[in-house]
DNA sequence: ATGGAAAATTGATAATCCTCAATGCGAGTC
DNA sequence: GACTCGCATTGAGGATTATCAATTTTCCAT
């Protein structure tokens, strides 16, 4: 179902109708009726590990839903280092500052294998005037977007290492629906903690011995949820 | 004009209308005529330094629009330490998470002595199911306290202790029309840069050593501004 | 399977930052 | 003006983290 020449992006048809993250994403409670109107210009786009799902600075015409797979939003420092602000995973929305008209703010970037919905801004726009509740979803991501990012300074951003890649760690865990959650590479766990590559590698090999966690491979881990979580004092549910 | 027994309260009537902040703020294109329908329901709060806005976990039932001073939005660990994760200034809006049903994320407490207009979320959402550009004006909100979010994560917690409080001393330069801007305690510095009271007094006795700033009194500042930022490498406008 | 490149780990050392403790300074009070 | 209380500042020493430099391991493509 592959368009020859575009590279990864296929046509959606009867994909939203039974689309997964539908309930989460940016059109849970919209009539079917006029959904089918302006979906013909939504695309399904996948997105290889490492690829960009766009670029900061560029013009925001589309928003993205995440249906499969870990996206990072970067930003730079002067000097050229990278700070990931956020990840994002199934349900998020991507770009949302498009919707403002604004231009991208950060680089987003797939950690692991991505699949996307591509929505035109300009099709969110209409989509909204028909169904005013839209606008009450998006602010809703807004809402989420910054929640976690308070969250990411006050829990990820503060205390020794150790405390950092624990809570790091509970985050990924709970976000995920397997068993094991995905590593990221410990250069990108040091640019959301701002930690070296070398001290976080440190700290995960410590916690693998203490038997906190345990590798199934370099990028995929299981973890004592609840000794990491009296560790950093947390809530155990 | 002070209401007996209330506080610090006002009953707004004309000021709105003659607003200085209104051209930034919340009500920026509204007819005045649908304004005045609902304007009653507005007061100008006076808070002094120290005091609440308002608390974290209580329900969210006005946004504040802030008309002078300056507040801290601080969230805490499970061990108490505490993280201040956002300062509002004039034109900003407190408490937009009220907006979306949420309760208060974060404790806001000024830092300055504060003036502000209390906005129920009732009133909101009345005026903006009249004027639905009002909608367009909290998105706006909405983006800049997440870009302001991700910006604090990027520039305000990466890198040495100098050249985090050089970066905050910048936006707190350039965040303010006098020449002197206010200096926050180092304690609330600290909690805004993930560092302890100590190392922020002897940074900032450095920057006044070296002749990069001057105090006025320990909480106001005149900086040079140049030399901080091409220390920092920002672009110098 | 195997070779090679990328990533992770480990080590040694230096720089930075925190902790604990003491001292200095300044605004407001009596 | 002296007194205080709350900050800010400074000092010394220890702990943490960064830096620089190997190794070792993992992963992927052949």
């Amino acid at each position: 179902m592959t368009i020859p020449g575009s590279k990864g992006e296929i046509l959606t048809n009867e994909i939203c109708k039974v689309c997964t993250v539908r309930s989460v994403a940016l059109f849970q409670d919209l009539d079917l009726e006029v959904f089918n109107k302006f979906h013909s210009a939504i695309r399904e786009v996948e997105i290889s590990k490492g690829d960009h799902l766009y670029t900061i600075g560029d013009p925001g015409e589309r928003v993205f839903t995440i249906r499969q797979g870990i996206v990072k939003l970067v930003q730079y420092l002067p000097d050229g280092t990278q700070r990931i602000v956020r990840l994002l995973k199934q349900g998020d929305l991507a770009g949302i500052e498009a919707t403002t008209g604004s231009t991208y703010q950060h680089d987003a970037i797939a950690l692991t294998s991505i699949d996307t919905c591509a929505i035109p801004v300009k099709t969110v726009e209409m989509l909204a005037a028909e169904q005013p509740q839209l606008h009450r979803t998006l602010l809703t991501k807004w809402q989420d977007a910054l929640s976690t990012s308070d969250s990411w300074l006050t829990r990820l951003s503060t205390g020794p290492s150790r405390y950092r890649v624990i809570r790091l760690l509970i985050w990924l865990a709970e976000n995920t629906s397997e068993k094991a959650f995905y590593l990221p590479g410990r250069e990108d766990i040091g640019n959301m903690l701002a930690l070296t590559t070398e001290t976080v590698s440190r700290t995960i090999a410590d916690l693998r011995r203490d038997g906190l966690i345990e590798l199934v491979r370099s990028d995929f881990a299981r973890a004592d949820l609840r000794k990491l979580k009296s560790i950093v004092k947390d809530a155990t549910d």
